[in-house]
RNA sequence: GCGGAUGUGGCGAAAUUGGUAGACGCACUAGACUUAGGAUCUAGCGCCGCGAGGCAUGGGGGUUCGAGUCCCUCCAUCCGCACCA
């Protein structure tokens, strides 16, 4: 027996990759190149599960094949190294995190070598690498020192905005800038002192400081952006997250808005993903109106989608953070109103969203002037309406919005009908675009979305506002009150922030005896010495997670330069990614980011692209699934899971390497629980069947998978297959061991076919048609399913194509050759030792992808099924070549069919090529 | 509520895009070889029916000679977003 010992092929062919550096790619201009990238990992310290490298063998099997199809092709891998649980150990241990991120990504490395990528490790990335970082700095820098020109609509650098406000002031500027920035002359800005105009050019730099309300979570002691946060909880650890206000630093995302979503247009991506996009950017389309206050010069402006509700509007309502609500409450409600928008502040996110459906509010004892009717109308204070959004204020329509509309029934407000169509119940607004407008002044008669039209018009016309898009999409927090981050390079000198020289980056993480906040409640930067420029104090807070991960993948490009971010001639050569391959969760974030970086430094003219990926997959999540025992309750006894229900019993989480097949392996169980030891089993057909469940994968449910075990068991070349063999690459699904067997069968049966009493054994024998029709039929379907990656259909192929290889007891080499090349993306190692088998000196990564040819994939003669008016079927066998009018004349002059028809006339024959052919009567 | 996706045997899934539904694998059943089998080989395996045959791709309807695939409608599950004016 010709044993395939995969342990010996796989560690032989890791060390052969790896002494001559096989993978490693250079700028090859003579070769089109071929750039494919899995998202990077976050090191973690309980490494890989089996559903991380999903993902990671689909990129692999596409860059080995399009190495075969003659491509450059760049797949480098990195990882994203700093973040919140490396600190959070080293709160707990006082251990570096460097030194535990150091541990954890030798781990990660191991176990990505053992699954043997074709990864080229010389151009390895860690965020957290001071020569890494050293350019996330840079990049940082640069926004800082640019502006965004609506009027060009891209970011610009800052001296072109010095320019322009020395000679004309910024009156003629249309900038992306803060909300309060005054007006100001080009002698205001002359008679500025240096402070003073540093103040005004933040107000405009695209990194800007400015007190901001957060997401503060006090657990983690930092702020958190709002994709970090969900359902009012810290997406790392789950803590509680309150807003709270202060001084951050922030981005100017927002200033690409319209850009990231029509870039969106252009690239490839999971249409779930970009609707995510979509919907966080949040665009939408109306009008800012103003309402004037009764007896003031204050104006309440609102942004609304539906102006032709206009003349619905019977109270106005603003948001408690609103600036608006101390200036226009009067001396009689204050109280009331203070203590209103008091409890709304002190409440978490998470009560917030709890009790939407509680209805609160606080009339503010002034009135706004409707800019049409000239009527009065009540201004109230309501949590309803968020700060965040529009002007932080709106105009109430109840007939038409249901918020509105719960709104006045509580509070007894009037409610006005003002579309004939409306529909309104006792605890139902009518939000409805159908029907026409009445009680409307001008708009009466006109359907909604005309009336949209003409009421934007007419806000214009009589100058009470103006045309106006909305976005979602806020300004990204870029301060982390954290230690294990990117230092923030900046330092404070007379209170005003600074940029550190260029040629003083990288600004390293300094040393700290401890990793939390200091007395003083500053953040953990605070505790290191001399952490000063000039006896001037630098910026305490460090980067988010996604600054070094917006940009990672230029990196990769030319990991090595220590003059520039990345080299122009790599730039030019390498230009973007083909081939994105990562998770569906960083759709808002580090997707988003990403893009943002991206069109900010093509904007800067860094890079020559302003989207970076042109082609993402997002792989699925690989869920556990956890096997449970069925315990007796205030027994010592467990029963198989057919008769749990005629007891009353606890399922038990079993660590799922003690069950096979849903079968449970009782000593091994008892070895896991020890209390079990004398435990008494009732079984099934002498079986005892586990039950199970669908949960996320984790230590505590007893149901990870190691790819560690399944690969000293069967073999890399096994799980990669077997991951592939389970589902297409994009969905989501439960692990399941199961199968695997099936798959390791088909591989040791390709390796026996060309064994004989353990040597390796090959004819030189001329292929049979019969064989080679085999061989083509393989080579095909991996062209095709590579490119669309459907990687679970080729596994199977070629499971068939080894079984009639093999009952035609083929050990051809002409076969061999071509087939260990088609396969050997899938199942590298094994191919690899093949090929050498073969007499070949060079990798199989260096051979041809083989081209099928149609010729041996005809077939001699065909069965067409025949149906009579598509009923009843009898196959008829007809040559491959012969004409469709012989096929027909053939069907209509056979005998059977002659019966059917029972003397009707054939209206026409259908014959669909190589498929079924119906005679329609 | 809004948006996106998915629904096919006991299970994971195929289906050349409108043409023999269930390839391939797992599980299961029977048989062979074995001292033994969690090994190997052979055969069977959607459901109902002894059978001929009938019924089957979440439910209902439609287009078509022909529908898993196209259209309408309803249902279920999963994932985003969510007081966004």
């Amino acid at each position: 027996m010709a044993d395939y010992h995969f342990q010996e092929i796989e560690k032989k062919w890791q060390k052969h990759w790896k002494e001559t550096e096989l993978y490693k790619v250079n700028n090859d201009y003579d070769r089109p190149k071929y750039y494919i990238m899995d998202m990077f990992p976050y090191p973690s310290g309980a490494g890989l599960h089996v559903g991380h490298p999903l993902g990671y063998i689909a990129s692999d099997i596409v860059a080995r094949f399009k190495r075969l199809k003659g491509f450059n092709v760049l797949h480098p891998m990195g990882f994203d190294s700093f973040g919140l649980p490396a600190e959070q150990y080293a709160i707990q241990t006082g251990q570096h995190p460097a030194t535990t991120t150091e541990n954890n990504i030798n781990r990660y490395k191991e176990q990505l070598k053992s699954l043997g990528f074709s990864y080229d490790w010389t151009r390895e990335v860690r965020t957290s690498d001071p020569k890494f970082y050293k350019w996330t700095q840079w990049i940082f820098q640069l926004i800082y020192n640019s502006w965004y020109n609506n009027d060009s609509d891209k970011a610009e650098p800052i001296e072109s905005l010095i320019e322009r406000l020395e000679t004309n002031g910024n009156a003629e500027i249309n900038a992306s800038c803060d909300e309060d920035t005054p007006t100001i002359s080009s002698e205001d800005w002359k008679n500025f002192d240096e402070k003073e105009k540093q103040l005004f050019l933040l107000k405009y730099r695209l990194t800007y400081q400015a007190n901001t309300t957060v997401n503060w979570c006090p657990a983690l002691g930092t702020v958190l952006s709002n994709d970090e946060v969900k359902d009012g909880f810290s997406e790392r650890g789950g803590y509680p997250v309150i807003k709270k206000t202060m001084p951050q630093w922030s981005m100017r995302i927002t200033a690409y808005a319209d850009r990231l979503l029509s870039g969106l247009e252009k690239i490839d991506w999971p249409e779930a993903i970009k609707e995510t996009q979509r919907n966080w950017i949040g665009k939408s389309f109306g009008a800012e109106i103003d309402f004037p206050i009764e007896d003031s010069e204050k104006k309440i402006s609102v942004f609304t989608t539906r102006i032709d509700t206009i003349f619905g509007v019977t109270f106005m309502v603003l948001a408690p953070e609103s600036e608006l609500v101390s200036q226009l409450t009067t001396s009689e409600h204050h109280e009331e109103v203070n203590t209103y928008v008091e409890t709304a502040k002190n409440r978490s996110e998470r009560e917030r969203m709890t009790e939407v459906k509680n209805v609160s509010g606080v009339f503010t004892g002034s009135y706004a002037i409707h800019p049409f009717t000239k009527e009065k109308i009540p201004v109230w204070v309501a949590d309803y309406v968020l700060a965040g959004y529009g002007t932080g204020a709106v105009m109430a329509v109840p007939s038409g919005d249901q918020r509105d509309f719960d709104f006045a029934k509580h509070f007894d407000l009037p409610i006005t009908k003002i579309n004939d169509a409306q529909q309104l119940t006792e605890t139902e607004a009518d939000p409805t675009k159908e029907g026409k407008i009445i009680n409307s002044d001008f708009l009466n008669g006109l359907p909604p979305i005309e009336a949209m039209e003409k009421g934007i018009e007419e806000v214009e016309k009589r100058k009470l506002g103006k045309r106006k898009v909305n976005f979602k999409l806020r300004d990204a927090i870029f301060g982390r009150q954290r230690y294990w981050g990117e230092p923030i390079p900046i330092y404070y000198e007379d209170g005003i922030p600074k940029l550190v020289s260029l040629n003083q980056l990288p600004l390293e993480l300094p040393k700290i005896d401890e990793y939390l906040p200091t007395e003083e409640g500053d953040p953990p930067l605070g505790r290191a010495k001399d952490w000063t420029h000039d006896r001037n104090l630098y910026e305490l807070s460090t980067m988010p997670g996604w600054a070094g991960s917006s940009w990672y993948f230029f990196r990769y490009m030319d990991p090595d330069n220590d003059q520039e971010f990345c080299s122009k001639e790599a730039l030019d050569y390498w230009k973007d990614v083909d081939f994105y391959i990562g998770g569906s969760e960083h759709a808002t974030g580090h997707l988003l980011y990403s893009r943002f970086w991206t069109k900010f430094l093509y904007d800067r003219e860094v890079i020559e692209v302003d989207e970076y990926a042109k082609k993402l997959v997002n792989q699925g999540m690989i869920q556990g699934r956890s096997s449970f025992a069925y315990r007796v309750n205030g027994e010592n006894k467990y029963v198989s899971k057919g008769l749990k229900d005629q007891f009353d019993t606890t399922p038990i989480h079993v660590d799922v390497s003690l069950v096979r097949n849903d079968v449970l392996d009782i000593e091994g169980f008892k070895k896991f629980r020890p209390d079990a030891k004398d435990a008494e089993f009732m079984l099934e057909d002498d079986r005892f069947f586990c039950g199970s469940e669908i949960e996320k994968m984790s230590k505590s449910k007893f149901n990870v998978v190691n790819p560690d075990d399944l690969i000293s068991k069967y073999g890399a070349d096994t799980l990669r297959m077997y991951e592939m063999f389970l589902g297409p690459v994009e969905a989501s699904k439960p692990w399941n061991t199961n199968g695997i067997e099936g798959v390791f069968k088909f591989l040791r049966k390709f390796w026996t076919l060309f064994h004989q009493d353990g040597n390796f054994s090959i004819s030189d024998e001329n292929p049979s048609n019969e064989e080679l029709k085999v061989l083509h039929r393989v080579i095909q379907k991996v062209e095709d399913d590579v490119e669309k990656l459907s990687l679970n259909t080729s596994v199977s192929t070629f499971m068939i194509a080894v079984n009639e290889l093999s009952s035609l007891k083929c050990n051809k080499r002409a076969i061999l050759e071509p087939l260990a090349i088609s396969l050997s993306p899938f199942a590298p190692h094994i191919c690899e030792e093949l090929w050498s088998l073969l007499g070949n000196n060079d990798s199989v990564v260096k051979a041809d992808f083989p081209t099928y040819e149609e010729k041996y994939l005809q077939e001699d003669s065909f069965e067409y099924p025949v149906s009579v008016n598509g009923k009843m079927r009898v196959k008829l066998n007809f040559p491959v070549d012969a004409e469709k009018a012989t096929i027909e004349q053939e069907v209509l002059a056979n005998e059977t069919i002659q019966k059917w028809l029972d003397g009707r006339q054939a209206k026409k024959v259908i014959v669909v090529p190589k498929k079924i052919v119906n005679v329609v009567v």
